[in-house]
DNA sequence: TTCTTAGGTATATGCTGTACGCCTACGAAG
DNA sequence: CTTCGTAGGCGTACAGCATATACCTAAGAA
């Protein structure tokens, strides 16, 4: 009966995640959405109850073509392969919402249902109980860890230059290492770092 | 010839983990910091250009007793292993400071000495090139994440707590996995990973 | 036409980090 | 012992933040 809402959950999303990938991180506020979606700053709240469901709402539009069911195939690595790469695929397409990811990573339904997943693999290759919880929790560990390394957080720039400036004479192997860095994809890094994890997880 | 210095950037560094010990991250601010000083505010800028800085010399602190020199040994595994370990026990002194401690990794000369050895390490464990460039980022990458993942953020409680409570019907997989988390104890869960990603290092 | 309900907004509060300008303690130089 | 320059320390002020509260209003139902 009463006055329809004109804004969905979507469209707050959208232009929260908006504001953050031109103006970056540090540019979202309640006031800059608000600005972004042509309201006041306090309309928002009809929506959200606070910045932080705003920030959960983004989360979830970034995800929001994650796949989450498990992909064919018989080889578990494989399987959990392609798991990892597609979070890897779908949150590049917003680098600077990646802390916002790790924030709230514990509330967001699609990555724990996309954690059930991996849960559910897991356990077909044969992993229960202790061994099932460890490889569960350092997969989400690398997972997390390497987005971070990757898009190096809103308040530096980027850090792979930081480390390639390091005085030589003090840090001989870590100027050698930054260097190959520069000739090595992030996509590779990513995939390959994975690679050690899921064999470490064949061998045992 | 002035009138000398009544704080050390350790003192300050100090005060700064106190706060955040006590009252957790969320109530690190300019003012908390002074207050437990017994100084105003504005004199901490004497000392700091700005609450990064303050950060900053915080994680320094807490980082102060981290041994960055090798561990002795033959076995590269467990060499890295025990450096890894040395991280996690000197943090977990502090739990509350992990966030400060991920944002300014790559600030942090402490932690920068440490990847040094690290880097030599997997030298000497015969790695180069790309080979060496990916184990590095993920054994930090682990370490992050695994961290994190370990002190929640300031923001939540206790995360297993949370995913613990999802509903079995739609997670059975993380429910179980839930259970069986709370009989691992945290310790076990790092080394765990860990070894998981040393393993798939050695196998490679 | 009127009433009800929720949408939208203006205003205000108490935080935050920090720029600015002042006063003052102090060690050196006379 | 006095004087002076320097830097330490602080009071005030300000812009920007999230958000509580109170209000006005658009719009469908009757």
């Amino acid at each position: 009966m009463p006055r329809p809402r004109s804004l969905s959950p979507d469209r707050l999303a959208e232009a929260t995640v908006a504001v953050v990938d031109r103006d970056g991180l540090g540019a979202l506020t309640m006031r800059t959405v608000a600005t972004e979606l042509g309201m006041s700053t306090m309309a928002l709240y009809r929506y959200v109850s606070d910045r932080d469901e705003l920030e959960l709402l983004a989360v979830e539009w970034v995800l929001r073509d994650l796949d989450t069911t498990a992909p064919t195939g018989d080889d578990p690595p494989d399987r959990l392969r392609a798991l990892a790469q597609r979070v890897r695929d779908t949150v590049g397409a917003h680098p600077g919402t990646v802390p916002l990811l790790v924030r709230h990573r514990h509330r967001s339904g699609t990555l724990l249902r996309w954690s059930e997943t991996v849960a559910r693999i897991l356990h077909d290759a044969g992993l229960d109980g202790t061994r099932r919880v460890v490889a569960l929790r350092a997969l989400l560990s690398y997972l997390i860890g390497a987005l971070q390394l990757e898009h190096l957080g809103p308040l530096s720039g980027p850090g792979t230059t930081v480390i390639a400036h390091l005085p030589e004479a003090e840090f001989p192997y870590m100027s050698d290492t930054a260097r190959q860095a520069r000739t090595v994809p992030a996509d590779d890094e990513f995939a390959g770092g994975l690679d050690l994890l899921l064999r470490g997880l064949a061998a045992g």
